[in-house]
RNA sequence: GGCCCCGUCGUCUAGUCUGGUCCAGGACACCAGGUUUUCAUCCUGGUAACACGGGUUCGAAUCCCGUCGGGGUCACCA
């Protein structure tokens, strides 16, 4: 289906509950929900759906706000919020956020009299009802239809009193008792057009009669979703295809609904989106962190030992014995690291952590489930663009409509490239920013080599946090490098003359290199090889040997350069002591 | 189980609406070569898919029906 021509600019929003960090698949959501409001010249809202009393908390919203600005996803309207220097594109930038259209406030937990106001009058037209079964007797019902195979479903009791139940209503009101108001859903079946989907018509006997205002006095989610979508203009709904089957009690309730002045709620345009999962096709969930850490912690003979440091007895015991169970992220993390396991990334945070770019992630992202469907000039598929690009293409018509799974080896390549395509000064700022906050020990060791050190890494890498691994020979003490016994007997004893033999010549040249910087140190070896008439392979590899302990390393000038020539000279003179032959 | 959605290489996908240009193109991964002082990068080449069965048609990945498979959802969670 195209895209309607646009008459007035488009809304949308992104509406996550704040009970953690931002799942990996609400960015792609809200990813899009921006960036279709930037291509239209449309605004972007971002609430907070904290109607579960339960299960929100302020800090969570707090760490959705700071993923969205890290990833560059700036909301128009919506909680305000300063990007701070780390904040990935928007760091620095002008203050997110803000109610300039007066549409908030915009944490669902401050518009309770809203909607207790549309309530009222939805009960007053009989539009709505108030309920008083128990949950037992809920439950007990259900039980009952499970076990005639039936699907149990809610609806008003022919003996229901209206007068009756009002009353008691009203009196329950007056002690404080608890009730349930639940929706009346028409007897007719409820059409759907969905952008991505088409036409879709559920019949009226699926949807039952369900309820919108809690027993704590809030709304349930669908009714909150459908008054706020409403008064903050949105017209265009994207989410996930999980929420496909809620749609006609939305559609249901825009209909039932009015404003005070009696003009009708709209229906927005609705575009559910394919889902994201793990390689082996199950859900993406947070508590796949859980999951593998229980693993391991059950396998080990020592564990609760190791565990108790990081967590109580008592949670520990808890979270060991129910598979349901979340530890907190911090004692999570901890125990990660007390037992050497790589979690798997699910929230933005831990694909930061992580050492992934942001600009990776977007570009990554935006390809699961949605295409440019534009070729490159040498005819292969455009599938590399930044946020920009997506603010510029970004349509309804080309997302997709099966679920997708989520590629790390893909997204490990997209981030590879983009490492890449630094320029190395911007690279070393970039890596410096995210040491401070994951690794500040990596930056202290290196101090003001720091920017060699990244300059070797750069190359090398597909994850910032994958920086230690190919210049890790540098943070290792002199007489604590350990000679690869094949690297020795391969670029040291081999040859004649051999690898000790030169590395014994080459020492003075190598004392004398200053400054002792990559070009030099680079320079000096070319010369002294083709002094020799002899390939740079016969010097090099047993620098590097020396230096590194085996045979893999940076280039050489970066190798040297990193360990400084007081390193250097003395890894050259404990190799030639320890690596004789025989 | 009811309802709803989906089904092209291992994975993400182009192509499906408007049937022929598709013995199906790209990307990631994998394999083989090449460049390079090692590694990484880079370059070249290769393996690999229209779920199945019917139908419509001169012709189907593309349209129709069925089967099978996957997913979502059936809460006082969102």
């Amino acid at each position: 289906m195209p895209d309607t021509p646009l008459i007035t600019p488009p809304v949308t929003r992104f509406a996550p509950s704040p009970t953690g960090h931002l799942h990996i698949g609400g960015v792609r959501t809200a990813l899009f929900c921006w960036a279709y409001a930037r291509r239209h010249g449309g605004r972007f809202v971002l609430r907070i759906e904290d109607t579960d009393q339960k299960r929100s908390n302020q800090d969570a919203a707090r760490g959705i706000l700071e993923d969205l600005a890290w990833l560059g996803i700036a909301w128009d309207d919506g909680p305000e919020f300063a990007p701070a220097k780390g904040d990935g594109p928007a760091g620095n930038g002008p203050r997110l956020g803000g109610d300039s259209r007066g549409v908030g406030p915009f944490n669902q937990s401050q518009r309770l009299g809203v909607y207790q106001e549309y309530l009222d009058r939805l009960v007053e037209a009989d539009l709505a009802y108030p309920a008083f079964e128990t949950a037992e007797e809920l439950a007990a019902m259900r039980a009952e239809a499970q076990a005639r195979k039936e699907t149990y479903r809610y609806s008003r009791r022919a003996d229901y009193e209206r007068a009756a139940a009002l009353a008691e209503m009203g009196r329950r009101d007056e002690a404080g008792e608890p009730y349930v108001v639940r929706f009346c859903m028409p007897n007719a079946p409820v059409h759907v057009t969905d952008a991505v989907l088409g036409e879709i018509e559920f019949a009226e006997q699926h949807t039952d009669d369900f309820v919108i205002r809690k027993a704590d006095g809030f709304p349930t989610y669908h009714l909150a979703v459908v008054i706020d979508d409403e008064l903050m203009g949105v017209t265009h709904v994207l989410r996930g295809q999980e929420h496909l089957n809620n749609t006609p009690r939305h559609v249901a309730l825009q209909h039932a609904l009015t404003h005070p002045d009696g003009t009708a709620f709209r229906t927005p345009v609705y575009a559910h989106m394919p889902l994201i999962f793990n390689p082996d096709g199950s859900k993406m969930s947070k508590r796949d962190k859980d999951k593998i850490v229980r693993r391991v912690v059950k396998a080990e003979p020592d564990a609760q030992a190791r565990c108790l440091p990081h967590a109580t007895q008592q949670d520990l015991d808890a979270w060991l014995s129910d598979k349901t169970r979340q530890l907190p992220p911090e004692t999570l993390l901890s125990l990660a690291a007390e037992f050497g396991i790589d979690l798997p990334e699910i929230d933005v945070e831990d694909f930061r952590r992580s050492g992934y770019l942001s600009e990776a992630l977007c570009n990554y992202l935006a390809l699961l489930g949605w295409t440019p469907g534009m070729k490159n000039d040498d005819g292969t598929d455009l599938e590399r663009f930044d946020t920009a690009f997506l603010c510029e293409h970004f349509s309804l018509e080309r997302i997709g409509k099966s679920n997708a799974k989520f590629d790390r080896e893909k997204l490990a390549a997209f981030n590879q490239s983009a490492i890449a395509a630094f320029p190395a000064d911007v690279f070393a700022s970039t890596l410096r920013e995210w040491c401070l906050r994951y690794d500040p020990e990596l930056l202290e060791a290196f101090g003001d080599r720091f920017d060699l050190a990244a300059r070797a890494a750069q190359p090398r890498i597909k994850t910032l946090r994958q920086c230690r691994e190919p210049i890790g020979f540098a943070l290792t003490a002199d007489d604590a490098i350990e000679f690869d016994p094949k690297a020795v007997k391969k670029a040291l004893h081999k040859g004649e003359p051999n690898g000790l033999a030169m590395l014994a010549e080459f020492r003075e040249t190598l004392a004398a290199v200053e400054p002792f910087e990559p070009e030099q140190i680079e320079a000096a070896v070319k010369a002294f090889c083709e002094s020799r008439e002899m390939g740079m392979g016969k010097l090099a590899q047993p620098l590097r040997v020396a230096i590194t302990g085996g045979n893999v390393s940076p280039g050489l000038g970066e190798t040297l350069g990193l360990v400084g020539k007081a390193s250097a000279l003395a890894r050259i003179e404990r190799c030639l002591r320890e690596c004789q032959p025989g």
